[in-house]
DNA sequence: AAAGTCTCAGTGACAAAGTCACGGAGCAAA
DNA sequence: TTTGCTCCGTGACTTTGTCACTGAGACTTT
């Protein structure tokens, strides 16, 4: 059952997800999949493209937990299914996204009976706790400017040699648990610097090298 | 099979505890239970005392992550040996604790085995981590004085009315992931707001209403 | 009892990060 | 070209964290 006419690279996790009653769902960009409060009564797998998963404090303010890519499942998806808890994040597509779903009892079921099934879904949630938990550490140890250099590192490592980063201040600042206008501050002093270059929406590694350095110390 | 003289209240779930291979230990307080990057090969549940689990980055400062009481399994000791990973954090207890554990190969038969363990693990697994997303949100979006009060409140409301907290300003710190420094300062402060009496080595709240307004803002 | 030696707490000076309130620049649709 | 939107820059200020000391209380040791 697809609903999507582009095909798309089967990972080894899919065949588990060809249980009687699974679903399968397009969703656009920029929708937002669940968010505080929502009851939980799928499994979530993602087929493929990104959802971002943050949360929203009283304030309005959004603080990155983690993001979910191309054959992951949700590990809050997860837990509230197990627990039977309300979800207390919020999820967004990032790009457009192929869902599968499986109902709250049909999970239940699979867990029960299959071993492989459980192998697949437990191995996800403790590598996603894992993550959740460096990301932690990072986020209480690490400056603001090693934590936007370690983001730039990696999203340059996606892209051809050279290529800008196509990345708001608002963004990072999501991404690194900070403030808009402290990473346009810190971005202008990796810029005077020679570290970067900004240009709008988008930023360029000048000197992965330097910003590799920052993050070591 | 018991080494502790006293007796232990048993909860619901120590009956699950009782398969083969499974074996109880009686830890001292202040001992290290695991620490940064020890091998995981036990699942680990506390039948009665107090464990603590905290990060501890580069400069060698604490974050505490959870704590672990009496009939509670350890989050990250269940990830990692789902996931086959080492440990990130270190364990200390803080009180006498009373472990009983089960060996991986015991634990991952039992898993496939017993529903009724796997409902235990999970349901105690999601648990944590609902908790451990809501201490992540309150790190990042509460301030150092509604995380001084919420610590204080919740504390007080273990004792007897009017007891003084027993609480050093540096363990206080180490609960709201602050510095030392930082808490003498907003402790002196709610003093002077006649919120708290402070004594070496303890805190006697004076003024519980007034605390509790600080939170909710 | 006096002297050492712990742990616990207070403080000044400064640095890093977050917040608030703007203003302004680039871009696109009407 | 005016309007509206997103994105960015900046000053002023507050909050929080860090460093380097100092001192006070409690417990041991001599």
């Amino acid at each position: 059952m697809t609903l999507t006419g582009t095909d798309v690279k089967p990972t080894p996790a899919d065949g588990l997800m060809n249980v009687d009653g699974a679903v399968s769902r397009l969703i656009p960009p920029d929708e937002c999949l669940f968010s505080l409060g929502d009851d939980c009564n799928h499994f979530v797998y993602v087929r493929s493209g990104q959802v971002r998963v943050e949360l929203l404090s009283a304030s309005g303010q959004q603080l990155l937990l983690y993001r979910i890519h191309d054959g992951e499942s949700c590990v809050m998806t997860t837990a509230c299914l197990l627990g039977n808890n309300h979800y207390f994040a919020q999820a967004i597509s990032e790009t457009e996204v192929e869902l599968i779903l499986i109902p709250h009892v049909v999970f239940n079921d699979q867990l029960n009976e299959s071993a492989a099934f459980r192998e697949f879904v437990f191995n996800g949630f403790s590598a996603r706790l894992a993550a959740l938990m460096q990301r932690t550490t990072e986020l209480a140890t690490w400056s603001v400017d090693q934590r936007i250099a370690s983001v730039l590192i990696s999203r340059g490592g996606e892209l051809p040699h050279d290529t800008p980063i196509a990345l708001t201040h608002d963004q990072l600042a999501i991404d690194i648990g900070s403030a808009r206008e402290v990473v346009s501050r810190r971005l202008a002093a990796f810029e005077k610097q020679g570290l970067i270059e900004r240009q709008r929406g988008y930023i360029r590694i000048l000197d992965e090298g330097e910003l590799s350095r920052l993050i070591e110390k």
